[in-house]
DNA sequence: GGTATGACAGAGT
DNA sequence: CACTCTGCCATAC
């Protein structure tokens, strides 16, 4: 897939992501090419298009947190979703690796 | 204290 | 002007 642009790889990769499963910034970004850039999937996640199919849900920082302000309406958006996928997030003993998602 | 992560910002094409 | 890519730093573990 060398016509597509690295956007289009991270973009790819978030939607591979099984349901029920969750990846790193780190990770997505590895796959993509970029172990170094995390933060490169977040600022290209965050312009995506506003009806993107995208599960960008899935994508959560390191520590298994959202990368959104607490209490945002975006973070209480993802919340619900990865809740709805059976991910309780916020838990006192959540181990990320337990959901981290494999290729 | 060292290593790893990050939802940025700035510069280049 | 829009999109892409690289770099620095602060915070957490």
């Amino acid at each position: 897939m060398q016509t597509s642009s690295l956007k289009e790889s991270i973009w790819q990769i978030v939607a591979a992501i099984p349901e029920g499963n969750v990846a790193t910034y780190g990770q997505v970004a590895a796959l993509a090419g970029y172990p170094n850039h995390a933060r490169y999937v977040g600022t290209t996640l965050k312009n995506l298009p506003k009806g993107t199919r995208l599960p960008w849900h899935r994508v959560v920082n390191g520590r298994g947190e959202l990368s959104f302000p607490i209490n945002s309406e975006p973070w209480h958006k993802q919340k619900a979703y990865l809740e709805k996928e059976g991910i309780l997030f916020m838990g006192k003993g959540f181990s990320l690796k337990q959901y981290q998602w494999q290729a």
